[in-house]
DNA sequence: ATATGATGAACCAATAATGACCCAATGGTG
DNA sequence: CACCATTGGGTCATTATTGGTTCATCATAT
């Protein structure tokens, strides 16, 4: 294939090339294209033209361009494999919250009924773990193992699968600042008395306590985090 | 298999290249697997860059690590294979029917918030739909669009992906007997009332009556299903 | 001559990866 | 017992890579 004939029309026929190389799955769905600079390099056009032309892509659905990242064909759902397999995409960190103060009191309300002792355990190593924690990074990651070992404890597969697809958005790039900012020092010993609050009341078996201790807990994550 | 090709994101193929060899048996469930240190040294990237890999592997729980001993593959559950398509696997219908019941009152509550007229309309199309419906495979594929619907008017990008998932999940095979078994005509009818009824709620915003409605909806559709 | 598209280069912003350094738990060894 | 090497846990500043942006300039067709 030769495309070396610097006419203005030239870009159309590169656009037709690359397009025809994803159809064809030279480059398959998530899988990264060649970045910008190669892929001028590698056509002898310039990086300018190139991005036009991915920007037309890009507009069509075909590839999905993160900074910093890379230019990716889209799949189904213009998720790049790079990333988790969450479930959960473009949601933010309102949404999540919000989705979390739906569900998790009713989760708590199933782990009453079926909470074995093997499950308060778990939920017993994770508060020491996050106590014990040295780093916000680390609190957080115990958190999140405390609030899904709440979901293994209802025994229910699906509420399982939900509760690691919000801690999977959980844990994504767009937290990071607003995490670190809100877990200050006072702030993680009243998050650390109310997962006591809720394993006590787990503990009790007294399911209208749990469900009013988690929601207080996921309110106050929320104020802190957002500000409402 | 050459793995040297230093891009700044190629990390995801030495990570593919691990499972790789722990699913191949090279590395047996129990036995530990190289330290930070040797892995880094033999991929030729810093010891940083494979403690973000093993993280990964051990949120999956592909992987066990201990300070001071090593880390060693995981032997217990066979989450070994990868993430599940649609977020939701190995659920019963019993699961399933419990996680709606916690989460879809409460979407309904969110969706009296913030449903626009034009999802009123989306709704009106569903419920018009699924009672033209002439077989019980369209009714279902109507059924769980209203559902679905109904999440898009909260507005909250996570909500969305959940139900989307839940539906996706009701639409595994194991609940084609049940479905088809327990969608009688008359049962129709009544599900159609109440898809009504949840609308209605909806549009008066009328958040109490809509999640009782929606409740009241979903325990129909358990007893029919399950016999509880 | 002018309009349009392509070019090249410089710079910005987000992300990935690195290297250097420390801490904490574990298991030996003297 | 004390000491020490090993191993994972974590932080930080820095570098490299990648898409995002802008602008002055050149080339070609009309």
């Amino acid at each position: 294939m030769n495309i070396r004939e610097k006419s203005h029309t030239q870009t159309r026929a590169i656009r037709a090339f690359i397009t025809e190389r994803i159809s064809a799955g030279d480059w398959a769905p998530g899988d990264s294209l060649p970045t910008e600079r190669a892929l001028s390099a590698e056509y002898g056009i310039a990086r300018n033209t190139v991005r036009a032309l991915l920007h037309e892509l890009e507009r069509e659905g075909v590839i999905v361009r993160h900074i910093g990242k890379g230019t990716y064909v889209a799949d189904k759902r213009g998720n790049a494999k790079g990333m988790a397999a969450s479930g959960i995409s473009d949601a933010s960190p309102s949404d999540i919250m919000e989705v979390r103060l739906l569900t998790e009191p009713g989760i708590g309300e199933l782990a009453v009924l079926r909470a074995t002792q093997a499950d308060f355990g778990e939920l017993q190593k994770c508060v020491e773990r996050s106590e014990a924690a040295r780093s916000w990074r680390e609190f957080e990651r115990w958190d999140a193992a405390f609030h899904e070992a709440l979901a293994l404890a209802t025994k229910n597969h699906a509420v399982i699968d939900i509760l690691k697809s919000i801690n999977a958005a959980r844990d994504e790039a767009a937290w990071g600042v607003l995490k670190k900012k809100s877990l200050t020092a006072a702030r993680r010993k009243i998050y650390q008395r109310q997962h006591r609050a809720i394993l006590a009341a787990l503990r009790k078996r007294e399911s209208e306590r749990a469900q009013i201790a988690i929601r207080q807990h996921l309110l106050a994550v929320r104020e802190n985090l957002l500000g409402y």
